[in-house]
Order: structure tokens, then C-alpha cells, then sequence
DNA sequence: AGGATCGATACCCTACGGGTATGGAGACGC
DNA sequence: GCGTCTCCATACCCGTAGGGTATCGATCCT
């Protein structure tokens, strides 16, 4: 099996419509539908159902989905990494999105220079989806992310640090004079909360938890149950500043969000823990002193402030 | 990068000799040659130094060759899962080695048939190097690996029972008659051991276990330092019988060494641990109905049978 | 120095991947 | 119910990427 149609049937399985698959894969619609046939030819087996009006996976063919998507990242991984190992002056490829470092990043980057096997640290800044992604294909090192809401496996990892939730709400709303909030005080609100607590099922890679097959690939991006979609966490703000949504997050975020939203610690919210992650195996002292350092770091800022507002819990 | 290109590129990583690798992929040498400059090219980097008489792998060559295994085994595993999911009679498939199951196979197997879910289980016997392989590539739903022994990265696992060691000797060596020795009797004795002691370094993938890098492809099968090669188990009994070799093995293949060989336990003797390994991420009841099953049914057999000879530790 | 070994280059050829044009089947409207 | 639109499949043509054979050239050994 090639890359190549890999790549295509990639394509087509996220798309779901040979046309506007062909369109982004930059060839025309018959090639592709071709290619499609030949690879199923060559499996033996059907990878959608195209009999109806709609194209539609077979369960092959979305085991195929997910196995390619690994695979894709594989191959991407292996050429991003050959790449950059050939450079002259090696870096250290750092991912996060913005605020994902829990404020932590200057004085790890600060106290990672002293270093004796020190590399030039290159910041990627990305959005939510992107993060996990640049870490599997290669393009990063080492990522900030965020458990457990991003999924871990194939990565080694650090904790830094556990945060509570905040919740973020308009100035004005009721709750936002409360000195802390329940999750029970949220859902008793008429406003839809973000994350919605319906979609929060436990991902394990144990396959005792098993689960019947959702749609997986495309539940990356902030989404909401009542059709309200946020693309960005700007545009989730804006939801919230317009009274649709609530949003609760971690509260090293508190310092980034608008003036004109108030956050409310949420005793009860999900903790989340910050953690360094990295590919299994990878066998690098810069990458090695990087992790060792902010381990420290965090294991200092710990002990310097205190982890939640005192007296809450 | 075209799974062809990379595939080439391993074949000549591995040989170390453009016209054995070409032999081996079936196809002429100058194209090989050319595939690989083009893939230089593209990337930018040197992956061999052909400047001597021998060829060698540049560092960026080196970061290929592992990357180039771990996407070709993505691609492989895409291209079985696929095929395996399209079948209308599904399967579980377990790879072991002979003797590798901790005599466990058969009461798991029988008590797994009891299962609601369970599914037609294909026993697939390997070689120990194949085995990681086999999951790996997909061929395999599940295997007993043995821990530390093998490398687990990027499985699931699930420990069935702990092992200590004997040793496998010529009935008429001086150890025979012992009714147990140390690592240190072993020593004192002029003949070589296997596994190499010097051989044994940790490999853990915490990047702060940093060790320069070595060829590690090469290593999988059993091999001594003193430049004698055993290929499989059947060679390395042989070399016991003639008195070259003194061989340590978990205590559960003791059933099936030679009757011209005598095990000793060797007190010890860093204890193996037998899992069971699936890949990650899996979903799938029927595997997670035999992980259940076999957990059971080990806590069963080590509840009956005392796991190492009382009296001795 | 001469030969052997082994990778690189030159040249040719086939087959595969891609494009355009068109067919044909399902969903929908009037 | 027939036309129509949509969308995937088929037919046919073309260019080039990838493979083969012959040969060169460099390195190392004797």
C-alpha cells in the first residue's frame, strides 16, 4: 500500500464525496475513484457504500480510517524527523497552544538554558487540534497538552501541574459574584455549558472499556450539543460574552480571557493536569534535560504558590 | 515519502550493500541507487556515506532506518487490520513462541470459549523476534510477550505471571547436581552465558535514560559476544549440549528443554514477567474478553500452584 | 600495478497515474 | 412519471516515473 493512496482514501473518508475529495487532494475525480477500486481490489474488501446517494463507510473501511491516520502520521513523522536531523544547528521543537503552558514556558525556558546539552528552542503556537498532531507527524519534540482531554497514547509524559476548572461567565450573570460555583449550580443554569457534559466519555485504549464506534476523527474541535459551534477559543469566548455559552476551562487561563468575562472557580470541575509529552522511545539528551528541567520548574512553582485558592477545598 | 521509497531505503539501512539489498527487494540495483538519491534529495539530506568501500548510515540515515520501521509497520498493520476486518467470519489471532505462554494457553483458551463474545481463536506460533512484529504489522491481535525482555512501546499490556530463571546446562556439568546456583556460580564458570550479561542495558524510552545510539535492529535474536550465534532455541540448546554455552531461561519453558539437559534454578536470576500485549487504542470486545479471561485465569493457576519453589526465596 | 568489487551514470522501455469526455444510476421536483 | 440534477464509474489518451541492461569509475586488496 502506498502513501499515496492512503492519502486518497484518507481524503475521501473524511469527506465523504469523491468530487471534494479529489478537489483537495489537487486531481481530478476520476483518478481517484480509481484508485479507491484498486485499493479495494487489492484488500479484497468493500471500503464504502456508495450504493445510496450518500457515500458512506464500510467497517473496513473505517478501521482503514483509523489505521491510515496513523500511518500517515508515521510516514510524516519519519520524514519530518530525517529532515531535521540533517540540519546543521539542531533545535528543540516546542508545541503549545497559547496559555497551554499553565505559565509555566519562561521560566522553564529560562532555567533550560543554563543546561549544559542545551538546544535552541524553537515555540510552535497552535490551536487545541493541532497540538497532539505536530507531536505524532513529527513537526515537534515536545508539546504542552493537556489531560485528559487530549489522548496520550504513543506519547511518554511529565506531569507539571494539576489545575481546577474556572468557569467563564458574562460580568453581569448571576454567578459571576459567587466567590466559587458547583457544577451542579451550571447545569441548573439555562445556558449551555462548554464542555458538554454529555460528550465526556472516558477514552481508554483499554479494550475492556469498549465502546461501539463513534464518528471519532472529526470530534477534535470545540463543538457543542445545541449546534453552536466555536472553531476557536476566540470564538467560544464570544459565545459566552454574548450569553450562549458557558465555558469552563483551567484556571491558568483566567489571566487570557477578556475583560469583559468574569471566572468563577468551579470546586467540583474535572482536574486537569498539564503534562510534557513526548514520543515513546525518543532517545535525546536535549530532549531528556528539557523534560528534567521543567519537571523542576514546576515542582518549584508548586511549592511557591499555592496550586488553588486557599480555603476552598 | 512513497512506502516504496521507504521500504527501499530500510532494505539498504539493513544490508549495508546496495546489490544485497536490491537481491532482496527483487528489483536492479541502479534503480535502487537512484531511489535512494532521489529520497536524499527531497529531504535534503544524506542518508549514507558511500565515500569508502563500505556504506554507512549517516545520523539522519540512522533516524530514518528506526522511523522508516515503525511507518512501514503502521502501513503493514493498516493494510491486515483492513483485510482482517473485511472478513465475514472474524478472528482473534495470538502470536506466541513456543513455550512462550507460561503454560497458560491451553485453560485460557478453553475458559475464553466460555465467553459471551468470544470469537474463532487462531494460534499463531513465531519466532521470538517475529512476535513484537506480528502485533506491530497487525497480523496479530494479541501476544505473550515477556517483559523485560521485549520491547513494549506502543502496546497495551496486561502481566499474566512472574518468572524466575534456570539455568540450562550438560546433565554431567558441576552445576547439575546443585539444587540451586547465583548469577555469581554462573560467572565463576569459563563457559559464555545467554543472554550476554554485558549486553543487558535498561532500555527504557524516558529520554533521560540517554544512551548513544547503537545499532539496535540487529539485536532481537539471540547472539554472544564471544562471536558464537545461536538462531533460534534448537541452535542454542545445541551449543548448551556441546558444552559452549550456559543458557537462562524463565523457569516455564523447563518442560520442553532436551532430557540431555538439566535446569537449575537460578535464585537470582532477574524475574520475567509474562504479558499479554495488544496494541493500543484497541476497541474490540472479543480481545477484551480474552485479556479478561487470561487475567482470570492466571490469578487462578498462581493461587493453585505456588509460582517458584517453596523454600527457596 | 592490476584486478575485483560495488555504486553511479547513460539510455531505453513499459506501465502506471493522471486528465478529458461521457455514461449511468439514484434522488428530487413539478 | 418524466425530466433533471448530482455524483460516481467507465472509456480513452498521454506523459512520466520507475525499472532493466550496459557500462563507467572509484576504491581497496593483493
Amino acid at each position: 500500500m502506498e502513501t499515496r493512496e492512503l492519502a486518497y482514501f484518507a481524503a475521501v473518508a473524511e469527506e465523504l464525496h469523491f468530487g471534494r475529495a479529489a478537489e483537495r487532494l489537487g486531481i481530478a475525480q476520476p483518478p481517484l475513484s480509481r484508485a479507491i477500486q484498486k485499493l479495494e481490489r487489492r484488500l479484497g474488501v468493500l471500503l464504502f457504500d456508495r450504493s445510496g446517494r450518500r457515500v458512506v463507510l464500510t467497517p473496513a473501511g473505517e478501521v482503514l480510517a483509523r489505521e491510515a491516520a496513523k500511518a500517515l502520521d508515521a510516514v510524516a513523522a519519519a520524514e519530518h524527523r530525517t529532515r531535521r536531523a540533517g540540519l546543521t544547528e539542531p533545535r528543540l521543537v516546542v508545541a503549545l497552544k497559547p496559555g497551554g503552558d499553565g505559565a509555566l514556558l519562561p521560566d522553564i525556558l529560562a532555567a533550560y538554558q543554563e543546561c549544559p546539552d542545551a538546544l535552541p528552542v524553537e515555540v510552535v503556537l497552535c490551536g487545541v487540534a493541532e497540538r497532539a498532531r505536530l507531536l505524532r507527524d513529527g513537526t515537534a519534540d515536545v508539546a504542552f497538552l493537556h489531560s485528559p482531554w487530549e489522548d496520550l497514547t504513543g506519547f511518554d509524559t511529565e506531569p507539571l501541574l494539576v489545575e481546577g476548572g474556572v468557569a467563564v461567565v458574562p460580568t453581569r450573570h448571576p454567578l459571576a459574584a459567587r466567590p466559587f460555583v458547583h457544577l451542579a449550580d451550571l447545569d441548573a443554569d439555562p445556558i449551555p455549558r462548554w464542555p458538554d457534559p454529555r460528550a465526556s466519555e472516558s477514552r481508554t485504549s483499554d479494550p475492556r472499556a469498549f465502546e461501539p464506534r463513534t464518528s471519532e476523527r472529526q470530534a477534535s474541535g470545540p463543538h457543542v450539543a445545541s449546534g453552536l459551534r466555536a472553531g476557536d477559543a476566540a470564538q467560544l469566548m464570544q459565545l459566552v460574552a454574548l450569553g450562549r455559552m458557558i465555558a469552563v476551562v483551567p484556571e491558568s487561563v483566567k489571566e487570557q480571557v477578556r475583560r469583559d468575562l468574569a471566572c468563577v472557580p468551579v470546586v467540583d470541575a474535572a482536574p486537569t493536569t498539564v503534562v510534557l509529552a513526548w514520543p515513546e522511545q525518543t532517545r535525546s539528551p536535549a530532549l531528556a534535560a528539557f523534560v528534567r528541567t521543567a519537571a523542576d520548574v514546576a515542582a518549584g512553582d508548586v511549592a511557591r504558590r499555592p496550586a488553588v485558592e486557599p480555603g476552598i477545598r
